[in-house]
DNA sequence: GTGAAAGCGCTAACAA
DNA sequence: TTGTTAGCGCTTTCAC
């Protein structure tokens, strides 16, 4: 066995006396090869530890079996939890996946992007935070397939999985309404990503639907800086009985800010405010406080993201939208007010 | 431009009317070009939408840019800080990183180091749960650097970074000591990942220091299983009286599953049971309890990774290991319980 | 300064 | 069945 480097498909074929091809063919297995022959350069394979070389392979054959992922935040599970289901369903096909985290920069997403293309990756798969579709679109001349998960883009028509945002965020806020709320603040983010928006444009849905007009001292931008900073300043510029009695919080990292700044103050969900949340967090037990909130499943959605990439690098076609539908999990978060409410 | 496929340094090369090889210098930036003929070839490097083929050039020139990541499960917190500190420390060097996950199988890790190998990594970093050094040390014909992080190999000496898991068992187990606690259990994982059997013997190591003999009911195996389930099973198992006034968990994970067996039976911490922790679980706020835990720096923990890979890649020499000293962080999950106990 | 040509490890005609 | 050969896109001598 050699020490030094790494053998070669000539190095096998030198070894076990037979052509280079042929130890291709022994390899892939694609063509007819006898027994004697087989046996031989396998056995070369094994004495040298030979392991096809994966990138040259992909330059002869010009398919790429990498596939990049880029998302927000690698720290944040919510992310990771896309990422797990999607890698199970891409590596049931022998992909392998090449990832970095765009930390919300569309700079960085760029430049990620660029770094995967030249990588040659069979496709990305991005939970973007480009403020439009101009940078993708131009992509489109690379022939390499941009996928879209969780956040789509308007004006970039391409695959995408995500949630049905608006319709969710739209029966959430509902929710609240049934419960008797009226004066119900949302803590948003930038409204930039399609989560955002949407999930914004159905709380606004919602209001119309029963002609709650929209408050903006109720509509909280937690887009700079922490929800934290923005629920303790919004309660510190109302006076107490103009303060919402219900806060909508649209993702998982914003609902734990905002609730640590409930905490802070010592008020109590939901006796003194009921909170409801896009997303699940983590802290079920050891709380009598059982959040209500938007269930998603991120790892059903990384797989279907995983098939659906697959599918979109094997053929062609029209792109294929799929929007995953999130039910409503009801926890204890929420006080019904029918009692404290004018009619 | 074209629409289909992607451009080749022969299509600049064509369109600037320059020779391939002039093209490679223009990019590369390594041998001098004429202005006239430099901004001939930007030009049509921008025209084209021209990107250089990494793959390619790493197989003229036998040097990747891709480093392996292997991680136990890509949905634990734990895992992922520190590939975000590896992560950020690799990019600035403009190394990328494909990522996969073993679960805590060995014939899982294999198959992904394997893979990883094939597809040209200059170096693989992994989280092993390989019960011995035998398949790494077969490995050292391919000249891949191998680079362990928080999990050693007693076997196979290599380059490494992990933390001090003996000594800050002994330390925080001594701290229970300290404060009055004799029956302490232990509740820790499968003892064939070196951080486990560390603290394990940092455990016992406390006990024997002070003339504690290690009681076998006290220490609580979850490694098939949850530790919720071998925490309701140790309390089952024994009469109240001889239940342990501390537990030390040997993760995050088992922390929580205690925590939340403990709570489930409505015993408090630290009025009932005190627990403290092998690294911190994320739910400081909303509790009157803190933790007290040995403080893990992830993110510095793959910082320090990414640099030692980035070293090892460029040069070589002996292994380097770096051990990280951590410190306990006092919280309030402690009970002192000089009073009770026995002189 | 620049081009022609060889070759990295591999696959796929094309011959034999 | 098998070997020879021509590249995949790129870098790097080697001439000029």
């Amino acid at each position: 066995m050699r020490t030094d480097g790494k053998a070669t498909i000539k190095d096998v074929a030198k070894l076990s006396g037979v052509g280079i091809a042929t130890v291709s063919r022994v390899i892939n297995g694609n063509y007819p090869v006898s027994d004697a022959v087989r046996a031989a350069v396998w056995a070369a394979i094994d004495q040298l530890g030979y392991r096809p070389n994966v990138p040259a392979r992909s330059l002869k054959t010009r398919k790429s079996r990498m596939v990049g992922v880029v998302v927000a935040d690698l720290s944040n599970l919510f992310f990771m939890q896309l990422v797990k289901g999607f890698e199970a369903e891409l590596s049931r096909y022998n992909y392998s996946i090449i990832i970095a985290a765009h930390y919300e920069d569309p700079l960085r997403e760029h430049d990620i992007v660029e770094m995967m293309l030249e990588n040659d990756v069979a496709a990305i798969v991005t939970t973007t935070c480009q403020p439009d579709g101009a940078y993708f679109r131009g992509l489109a001349g690379t022939g390499v397939p941009i996928v879209l998960v969780d956040r789509v883009l308007n004006d970039f028509k391409t695959d995408s999985v995500s949630e049905d945002n608006l319709d969710a965020s739209r029966r959430i806020t509902r929710h609240l309404i049934e419960q008797g709320h009226r004066r119900i603040a949302v803590v948003n983010g930038t409204l930039t990503v399609s989560t955002s928006t949407l999930r914004h444009e159905g709380y606004l849905l919602a209001l119309g639907e029963v002609g709650i007009p929209a408050d903006p001292r109720y509509i909280v931008d937690a887009g700079n800086g922490t929800a934290f900073q923005a629920t303790t300043k919004l309660l510190e510029s109302l006076p107490r009985p103009e303060w919402p009695t219900a806060m909508y919080c649209t993702n998982n990292r914003r609902t734990e800010d905002t609730l640590h700044a409930l905490m802070a103050r010592g008020l109590s969900v939901p006796g003194d405010i009921s909170v409801v949340s896009y997303g699940d967090i983590s802290l079920p037990w050891m709380l009598e406080t059982r959040l209500t909130h938007v269930d998603q499943d991120l790892l059903a959605l990384g797989k279907r993201a995983g098939d659906l990439t697959v599918r979109r690098i094997r053929s062609g076609g029209e792109p294929m939208v799929e929007i995953l539908r999130s039910e409503i999990v009801l926890g204890n978060s929420v006080r019904s007010i029918w009692e404290s409410v004018d009619p």
